[in-house]
DNA sequence: GTTAGCATGTAAGGAGTTACATGATTTT
DNA sequence: AAAATCATGTAACTCCTTACATGCTAAC
């Protein structure tokens, strides 16, 4: 929330919606978690109701929606959570929502970020394929596809992740100095159709 | 669990090591929810308590383990749940559950349970695709990317319905009568690598 | 004029985790 | 003798959802 503040201010109803589509296949907030969490913001001081509404084709009624903005603590607040480059970063829940504001994060965090997340599902695929072994030929053909198939996905995202590490370092051999965070992209359209 | 059970009669400890080994890729259970709910099961007559231990090595000291198998009204319960191909078994939380147990599902549940699915995937494909049509060009391209990924993701999930479906379909063709569940085999081995 | 979408909120409750408590046995 | 693993359980707590309550505007 803190990190689509920063891009721009928002009421509640809205910041759901981009929330949704920028966490889309990882996790969708309901109003019910939402507006309590924007509240605790509030009063922790991360956020600030805007005084006016000035945006284009605002005040055409509707109803009186309240926008928040990132103050100086919460921009503090974000850059800190940004910096991390732990365990939180690495897990299912936590590394969707760090990568989604790589562009806001320093390169050597994204690297450390990516390394630490390939790591993670490296270990879950020893762990996988150990019990693989052991229990081979006594389950379930099914049961066997499904964890065939779980496999696969997360060997896919390593692939993945692999791509994405040799253009990070493409960059950083590119730039000799330090990459501003704004200067960060991906850019590598049309890899994978090939 | 009462897919499980169902195998053979086994303890809490190793019920749960099934359970994250057979689920692993979408979830395990912790034994603060786990014992309850084996508890639960228990008053409601679905599974009993084992008089005596008669398994291999067992006896042999450790500590007064519970072996719990599935009674009649579990087996009924169980094949009830099998049965259902509703929203229920097109989640993600069900699809997995019910896929782990096709081993014990009628051939038709089977199959409308994978188109299911797949239509629901679909349906997710064309929101998020419809969603990346509205803000191309607006987003970071790491947010992008993470989209494009997770986009791909589906489509590889798809893919791989398609292909279970199609072998299903054969196996129909196959068997004149009504396939026993235990017939059941993906068998498909070797075909992704190619 | 009614349905759909915009917009904000609250209260109750479900589902599961963490942390703890206990104790035996096997391995190092 | 210490550490790891086996084995069962409980209480407190976190996080989030569901269902409700409210009321406005746009479109059909």
């Amino acid at each position: 929330m803190l990190g689509l503040l920063h891009e721009s201010p928002m009421h509640g109803y809205e910041l759901r919606k981009r929330l949704s589509s920028v966490l889309g296949a990882f996790h969708a907030f309901s109003y019910g978690s939402l507006y309590p969490c924007l509240k605790e913001l509030l009063v922790r001081g991360l956020i600030a109701e805007e005084d006016a509404d000035h945006s284009p084709r605002a005040r055409a009624g509707r109803r009186s929606r309240i926008v928040y903005r990132l103050t100086a603590e919460g921009k503090d607040r974000l850059h800190e959570l940004l910096g991390e480059a732990g365990p939180n970063s690495w897990d299912d829940d936590g590394f969707g929502v760090h990568f989604a504001f790589f562009g806001q994060t320093r390169a050597d965090i994204r690297l450390r970020i990516l390394e630490g997340r390939r790591s993670r599902l490296e270990e879950r695929m020893d762990t996988v394929r150990a019990a693989f072994a052991r229990t081979r030929e006594r389950v379930d053909s099914y049961t066997l596809e499904l964890q065939r198939h779980g496999l696969e996905s997360v060997e896919r995202e390593v692939r993945w992740l692999n791509e994405l590490i040799a253009s990070e370092r493409e960059r950083d051999a590119g730039a000799v100095g330090q990459s501003r965070p704004d200067e960060a992209d991906p850019g590598r359209r049309g890899t994978y159709n090939a």
